[in-house]
DNA sequence: TCTGGGGTCCTAGGACCC
DNA sequence: TCTGGGGTCCTAGGACCC
């Protein structure tokens, strides 16, 4: 999908056409997470701190983000692909692998798959899609960069190593800072620099599995399948606040909250966690990860607050947190047999339920801890 | 006007077990 | 007395992606 955020934004205010729009945070410590192709013009892109955006780019219209709208609507986009085939992989909110080499007796060709399957997503949701078509995943990847915004590209197998070796070294798939610092150490600008280089080179900078892996795409070469989207192997919330968080309070408060919405997330998921991670971030930036696993997967909120107090009291007290994070993983699925009571729980275990309940009817803010009363939680 | 939020995968050491 | 070999799980950190 194209600035997928900005035009689910777009449907609900069209005022937003035609203007350079943003959705991103709003706060101090902000960053832009879409930007509209107008937007792009004056050098707005993603992951830039919505401030820098702002001095780019006085007149922007910055959106925040409504992440529950935009999984409604990549819902109903993930149908719009599975309409054509099972074998659809999704990468993230807006973007997925189709496997459509059985689809020939249907449609004439590939691009006329692709050009059908963006008339669905327009005619339907009305919404801007692009579409790359090649031999394997990572191919198809780059030339849907191509045929971005609201196009189709279609890379033909005997152009497809012209086309890839002219690229530079970071448009691959996998090759972010630490690798690109790497690979120019070795005097590599392009991707066809990396396709001619030995494979030990490459291996003796990044390692055996990475540089094996970069040399084979380099060479056009990926084996991958499709894979159907399976379960998720973790669900996590963080936030980074906009003034940073300092004493035992404070961040037990934060916790409580984080917890509240991981065990939301869980409950409607269907899914219970056996490891629990908390995250914090210090105000330098430094950044730590402690973690438990336990016999018994949960996703209570009390279980997991609980679960989470002693590696809290591991994050160093002194040094003010600019964000907090807790996650769940090694999820089961939730009517998996539940765990005895062994802790005289059961009570709780059934306002957990209530408040689920309610939540289910009412919306996820319908109920909080007193603790979080004035403080992000909605008092009903 | 320093650097979001939610994920996946990989590595590496140590515990523990047979 | 001088310490195996393999497998799995746990924990922490880091790279990368959208």
């Amino acid at each position: 999908m194209d600035s997928f955020f900005v035009e689910v934004e777009r449907l609900e205010d069209p005022s937003l056409a035609g203007r350079p729009v943003a959705v991103g945070g709003r706060g101090a410590r902000g960053v832009i997470a879409s930007a509209s192709y107008e937007a792009r013009q004056f050098g707005v892109q993603s992951a830039q701190p919505t401030a820098t955006a702002l001095r780019m780019c006085p007149e922007l219209v910055v959106v925040a983000p409504s992440h529950g709208r935009y999984r409604e609507v990549s819902v109903a986009v993930f149908a719009v692909f599975r309409s054509f085939t099972p074998k659809v992989e999704g990468l993230s909110l807006d973007e997925a692998f189709l496997d459509v080499g059985g689809l020939r007796r249907h449609f004439g060709s590939p691009s006329e798959v692709g050009e059908e399957v963006r008339s669905e997503i327009r005619g339907k949701l009305g919404l801007p899609a692009s579409v790359g078509i090649a031999s394997n995943k990572f191919l198809a990847k780059l030339a849907t960069e191509k045929a971005k915004p609201d196009g189709l590209f279609h890379l033909a197998v005997a152009e497809q190593l012209e086309f890839l070796h002219a690229l530079a070294a970071e448009a691959l798939w996998g090759v972010g800072p630490a690798t690109l610092a790497g690979l120019k150490r070795l005097g590599v600008e392009t991707v066809g620099d990396i396709a001619e280089l030995p494979e030990q080179s490459i291996a003796r900078v990044l390692g055996p599995t990475h540089g094996r892996q970069l040399h084979q795409l380099a060479m056009g070469i990926d084996e991958r399948r499709v894979e159907p989207d399976g379960e998720a192997k973790s669900i996590s919330v963080e936030e980074t606040y906009d003034t940073d968080l300092s004493g035992s309070d404070v961040l037990e408060t934060a916790l409580l909250a984080h917890a509240q919405r991981l065990s939301w997330r869980l409950h409607s998921a269907g899914l219970r966690a056996r490891t629990v991670t908390l995250k914090a971030r210090y105000s330098d930036f430094t950044t730590i990860t402690r973690s438990k696993s336990f016999g018994e997967p949960i996703d209570g909120a009390r279980d997991l607050f609980r679960a989470a107090q002693p590696l809290l009291a591991q994050v160093d007290h002194r040094r003010p947190v600019r964000l907090l994070g807790l996650g769940g993983a090694g999820l089961e699925t939730a009517d998996a047999p539940r765990q005895l009571d062994l802790d005289g729980s059961a009570a709780w275990t059934r306002v957990e339920e209530t408040v689920a309940d309610v939540r289910e009817r009412f919306g996820e803010g319908a109920v909080s801890p007193a603790r979080l009363l004035g403080k992000g939680g909605t008092p009903t």
